[in-house]
DNA sequence: ACAACAAGTCACCAAACAGTGACTTAATAA
DNA sequence: TTATTAAGTCACTGTTTGGTGACTTGTTGT
């Protein structure tokens, strides 16, 4: 039997859950994974600190379920990926510059890479576990058949890119400017895409002929 | 009148001040920056907290002062640079695995840096600031003129290289391997290192005609 | 209508933490 | 020797935080 009299008050145990993990990922967002208290939590969800321990269990619980709520990088992949015919260089080039801009986009996960620098967590190393995963995929069915015998090369290439895209992101907390670019305007975020493409452009064109030599294969 | 009695307990302002200081690094490179509570500095220090207040004021300023002690770029620049022939190539390259190393030797940097990811304090950005007036002293007297109009591109490519070798050296909190790369082995170390010096190879090799005959000018 | 269960509230306790007033005592200068 | 200064200790207060027992009240099946 449905209810909805005048408004005495919501009583519905998956709705209240809900409203916790939502005040998880609001003070995440906000203040960081430093601030999620108990009591911080039960006052943005507007509901009694109580419950969060009948629910979960614990804070802890309620956090790790929120974060495998998390899913970052199933967008990517197996989507928007036309045919390769270039050894994935186009969509290497793409799929930087979009992380790049993805990682500056989203503060939710900004503050999940730097929880994950500063935190050991069960719940955390899944969500980089699955982001290698996606990534191994990528590699072995991409650019490790076009690099050869240079695929770790080009996957150490790719790290350092990717990590450097990430931590340009988590750097304006203090300064502004990295190398005198100045990470914060949309010039000098055009400047890290732009180094991005060519740095790749100049790996691809000059991986070993042998290698390259697949290209017609 | 200097009095060295059986031991009654020494009494020695400037020494308990460095105590402090002292136990604050320590605290740092062990728990990270949340660990700097009043009690535990004190309790690792050997000496009641309330010196820190008659000292330095509080715990801020204690902490401030600890930072400002810091001095982790003074040993670049003017010091082992020999004389530049290439464009910078060389001392790029090793420059560039240096701080990888470096970093990744240095937990107390370490935990500087992810603090400096974390909160917003003045006494941190500063230690930024005298980065970038480092690096901007190496960019403008040697690789600017090298790249010439192509220079803010290559101050984009350094940004991107540099941020990934420190990303790379705070990651393994949670993960080991970042684009299948294990970042804790000797090995997965030196295949990074590799990326870095032929990333700065290909980049000086290929730049502009216009620019790159300037090398012999 | 009403018993029963679970959703939700509230008051309370305990531990961790920052900060301070009042004290003790070593060093020093007259 | 002794008065003064300041180094250092200790006990205490107040606040924030996590966690729980006892309670109230809405919902639901009969």
């Amino acid at each position: 039997m449905e209810k909805k009299t005048g408004k005495p008050r919501e009583r519905n145990k998956d709705k209240s859950k809900k409203q916790f993990l939502d005040a998880v990922g609001k003070i995440l967002k906000t203040k960081g994974y430093a601030g999620l208290k108990v009591n911080d939590i039960a006052a943005t969800a507007g509901l009694d600190k109580k419950l969060i321990y009948k629910y979960f269990g614990g804070v802890d619980q309620l956090i790790d379920e929120y974060i495998r709520s998390l899913d970052f990088w199933s967008n990517v992949s197996k989507e928007d990926m036309p045919v390769i015919t270039d050894g994935g260089e186009a969509f290497a080039k793409q799929m930087l510059v979009e992380q790049f801009d993805y990682v500056g986009n989203n503060k939710e996960l900004q503050k999940i890479l730097l929880w994950g620098l500063s935190e050991k967590r069960k719940s955390l190393k899944r969500v980089y576990d699955e982001r290698e995963a996606v990534g191994e995929g990528l590699f072995t069915g991409i650019t490790d058949p076009y690099f050869g015998d240079k695929a770790e090369r080009f996957r150490a290439v790719t790290a350092l890119l990717v990590s450097g895209a990430y931590y340009l992101n988590l750097y304006p907390t203090n300064a502004k400017t990295f190398c005198g670019i100045d990470v914060t305007t949309e010039e000098g975020r055009n400047e890290i895409k732009k180094a991005l493409e060519m740095l790749v452009e100049l790996v691809y064109t000059t991986a070993p002929a042998t290698i390259r030599s697949r290209r017609n294969h």
